[in-house]
DNA sequence: GCCGTTTTCGGCCCGACTGTTTTCAGTCG
């Protein structure tokens, strides 16, 4: 997968046509790179197709560059500018408050190339010297590189979620605040999330403000004025609080809960329409037309719908709702079951008692017992086939005691080296579900890992593959496969691709969802390995949401008997 | 260099904060 490494290339020229003062090519580099970035397929794929062009924001020009990049290995243009600016600008790009501009600059006058040569320049005092530089900014540049190990690691939205949550509880605590709203990508649930973007209606910005910049666990105060203020916190996240009139509310939360490309769209589109859209309002002339809503906004701008957070990513929602065509999401309390469960009969730390107390707290109709089985050593405590039975027995008593759920006889298999399940199919037959996933060798040549995958497929007992991509959200890179082959033989032999909700897999992700929408229906569930884990089910539904997908399309959603006529048991 | 419910040519989102300026540039989101 070149996607990334064309991406960061695209980035990198951008930056180096912004130093020079380059009118709006920064941008149009900077597009690419995100869409390529994007992409929930390998670009070298595409290439190969001749489709470069397709791709959102690459035109003749970039395509061409894209091209040659991938089929010598090198582009001269960028290597030409490379040669001209010998600067690591995506290292010294992490440094708080420097930019292009600013780095270059230091290039020319002070030869500084990466972090450990700005380091350097600091320590002898050099960059006070220049020109537009002086002292505060050498001591800002300083304090940045310290900071910059720390800064764009992205966090986990679970791991983010409470830390959220106790902010919005600290602020209203404050009697001068009126309304809090956490809002970025947070309110959009992305699978990480990089700081945070706090809303306030106050009409004592001022007290807000000095009560925001002095909260217990804040490292630095990076900003503050009468209507933003920043502070790092001591977890290495970085909050950021602006105040509010009520009146603006609406245009504020629009404008801060983006994402970025979907409000330039809307921006654009306001533009197209004679008016002018700011986080303070939409205005013609100088009139305001709208401001107070999210609702009244967009409705003013002739959407006819207003756009769940979740969908504001720029894949087509402003022109679905132009046509009222917006998808009805899918939401927690829709979801009957989960769908992939561990206990302590493997790897999970709770018994199938307290799991199923679990499921019943939560609302439950049915939940599945799915633990690991199969040959394959690497999967902790892996249940043997006797002890499958077993299992399934126990269950079969347990579903007699139990008022008003039923348990599922599930097991998550493992898929070999090429293809075949390690559990007999004697065995998968006495299961209400089979999973199968893909536990071991996860490299292999992209045909073979498809092969594999499908063959799996092709089993008639196996009903669900159980997080498809095995990607583990910043350690584990996607398994190389063919998607759309996959998509097609789930289409074919009726197996369920899962939308797993455990926090670090998320898998699929929002774009392979988006793409797989209304070719095949998908499986909720969370991969507890603690009945606490049951939680997680919110984050899969957010990702099934982000993927724009509405009830139907979500299996777990369905009554027991219908799940039992969909799966055949 | 890209793109089109205003356009195949002529535009390209917009405002806050900071530091260094004496009216603004750079950075950030």
């Amino acid at each position: 997968m070149k996607n990334l490494e064309v991406a960061k290339m695209l980035y990198e020229i951008a930056d180096i046509l912004e130093a020079q003062d380059v009118q709006f090519k920064p941008r149009a580099y900077r597009n690419a790179a995100r869409s390529i970035e994007e992409l929930s397929e390998d670009i070298v794929d595409i290439w190969k197709r001749g489709e470069l062009e397709e791709i959102p924001g690459v035109g003749e020009n970039i395509s061409k560059k894209i091209a040659e990049y991938l089929e010598t290995g090198r582009l001269r243009y960028y290597t030409e500018l490379k040669k001209e600016f010998p600067v690591n600008l995506e290292e010294l790009g992490k440094v708080e408050g420097l930019g292009p501009k600013r780095a270059i600059m230091l290039y020319k006058k002070l030869g500084v190339r990466n972090l450990e040569d700005l380091k350097k320049a600091v320590g002898q005092h050099k960059i006070r010297e220049l020109e537009g530089f002086g002292e505060k900014n050498e001591q800002k540049i300083a304090e940045g590189i310290g900071l910059a190990a720390e800064s764009g690691k992205r966090m986990l939205l679970s791991q983010i979620m409470p830390m959220a949550q106790e902010l919005e509880r600290k602020l209203h605590s404050l009697k001068e605040v009126e309304k809090v709203d956490v809002v970025g990508s947070y309110r959009r649930r992305k699978e990480t999330i990089g700081d945070l973007d706090i809303l306030v209606v106050s009409k004592n910005a001022a007290k807000v403000m000095d009560f925001f910049t002095k909260i217990e666990d804040g490292l630095k105060v990076l900003v503050k004025g009468p209507a933003k203020s920043s502070v790092l916190l001591s977890s290495g996240l970085q909050v950021d609080l602006r105040v509010f009139n009520e009146s603006d509310y609406g245009a504020a939360m629009l404008y801060f809960t983006g994402s970025k490309e979907h409000n330039i769209v809307l921006r654009t589109h306001a533009i197209s329409k004679r008016m002018k859209l700011s986080e303070y309002g939409l205005f013609r002339g100088e009139r305001k037309v709208a401001a107070k809503s999210e609702e009244e906004v967009y409705r003013a701008l002739g959407l006819k719908q207003w756009i769940p957070p979740e969908l504001r990513e720029n894949m087509g929602e402003i022109g679905t709702s132009l046509k009222g065509k917006l998808p009805d999401l899918v939401e927690l309390k829709d979801i009957r079951g989960d769908l992939h469960c561990h206990t302590d009969w493997s790897e999970g730390r709770s018994s199938i008692e307290e799991m199923a107390g679990m499921g019943k707290s939560l609302g439950y109709e049915y939940m599945i017992i799915s633990d690991h089985g199969g040959t394959l050593v690497p999967i902790a405590r892996c249940m043997n086939e006797k002890k499958i039975l077993e299992q399934g027995k126990r269950i079969d008593a347990l579903n007699k005691k139990l008022d008003g759920m039923t348990l599922l006889k599930g097991c998550e298999t493992n898929i070999k080296d090429d293809g075949s399940i390690d559990v007999s199919n004697a065995t998968l037959k006495t299961l209400d579900i089979a999973t199968t996933a893909i536990h071991t060798k996860f490299k292999m040549p992209k045909k073979e890992m498809t092969k594999r995958i499908i063959t799996a497929m092709e089993n008639e007992h196996i009903d669900i593959i159980a997080h498809p991509t095995g990607r583990l959200i910043g350690s584990r890179a996607p398994l190389d496969f063919d998607f759309d082959e996959v998509l097609d033989a789930a289409k074919r032999t009726g197996t369920v691709l899962e939308i797993n909700s455990y926090p670090e897999r998320l898998d699929l992700d929002y774009l392979h969802i988006f793409k797989s929408r209304g070719k095949t229906r998908f499986t909720l569930g969370t991969d507890a390995h603690e009945k606490a884990q049951m939680r997680f089910m919110e984050f899969g539904v957010a990702q099934a949401r982000r993927g724009w997908c509405e009830k139907k399309d979500i299996l777990n959603a369905l009554p027991l008997k219908e799940l039992r006529k969909t799966f055949g048991f």
